[in-house]
DNA sequence: CAAAAATAGGCAAAAAATTGCCGATCGAGC
DNA sequence: GCTCGATCGGCAATTTTTTGCCTATTTTTG
């Protein structure tokens, strides 16, 4: 993952916690700095300061946009005005976080969304190309239904009964479909 | 298109303004009513109050995109919260206004939405959406395949022998889903 | 360690979805 | 008017999914 604050107390603390979790953490302290990082090496999300003196994280989202359209990018800012919290989704923002982000909160976010995140490109790539590819409704859903119950999971910590009662389903159905779509349970 | 405020004089001020200058307006006072309406009445675009006594609008906006999950829908509060924000461009919301809306600051709006063109990607956010609220498996997956049903459509003209290869599925069961689904098909 | 809580899975009934067959409708074109 | 092609929908057989009941296993707790 690439962090991007121009703060570099939060900075360093933040990426600190993170590594200590296994993620492994690219740092920048500015948008162009963190541009070069991303062309250079694989990037499977960006966490990005909205609020940057040179480029401001939408700028710069714009950007990485160019490069890869795709990429989740997870946006965090003490003061956003509504329309920079619009824009910033409209760019695909996956998440917008208020400032006073605690480490656990963030490493949380980031790992339900780069678990989540391999069905999402793959759906998101065959919706475009349906007439390239035509990839059955039957797949398409039961990738959704996969994608689903697995952040769902992962959300609640592989804690089955959570997710019984956040998708309003019953246990066996679960259990079925878990069965079926190939899901396993990472017990915490 | 469908105003929803539980403020009556705005409502009614904004009803007005927008009927004055050739737009066909909806009013509801409440997310029951708006949802009644809409399910009676062809409707464009939704533009309603977040903030609202009985249901408020993201539930209103969940339930709208079970039966319509394209139709633009743009939101307007004076007092939300940045979850609340992000939750309702997850939900596909085409915009999200400040309180202060003035009559022709929406018209603009409205009309650049509905004349507009929505991107592929925002269409699909929505339909994807990693919400963190409890919605049942069961309706996520109707809503999805609902909206992966009706862009294919879509983009094939509301051909039906064309969906049923792109989506490869049988012509009974496309019918039956479309059916089950409330789809209707709007042929070119 | 023992009791309690959480989870998994076999089995079978019940419910829901899929799909083939058949006939009906509707509009375009001859 | 008649035919052709595209679409729709009733009916019923078949397949798939859901779910209750019961038991076994694993994990957590006191």
């Amino acid at each position: 993952m690439l962090l991007v604050d121009d703060d570099h107390d939060v900075l360093g603390a933040n990426a600190r916690y993170l590594r200590v979790n296994d993620l492994s953490v690219i740092v920048a302290d500015n948008a162009g700095a963190a541009l070069k990082r991303l062309q250079a090496e694989p990037v499977d999300i960006i966490v990005t300061d909205l609020r940057m003196p040179e480029r401001d994280g939408l700028v710069f989202a714009r950007e990485v946009r160019e490069i890869t359209p795709l990429l989740p990018i997870v946006f965090f800012s003490g003061y956003a005005t509504v329309p920079e919290i619009v824009e910033a989704m409209k760019l695909g923002a996956v998440d917008f976080l208020e400032k006073a982000v605690e480490p656990e909160q963030l490493l949380n976010k980031i790992k339900s969304v780069t678990t989540g995140f391999r069905s999402e490109i793959a759906l998101q790539r065959q919706a475009l190309d349906i007439s390239d590819t035509t990839v059955s409704l039957r797949r398409r859903v039961r990738a959704y239904e996969k994608y689903v119950i697995e952040s769902c999971l992962l959300q609640h910590n592989g804690r089955i009964s959570c997710v019984l009662e956040a998708l309003d389903i019953n246990r066996r159905t679960l259990n079925e479909k878990m069965t079926r779509l190939g899901i396993v349970r990472h017990p915490q």
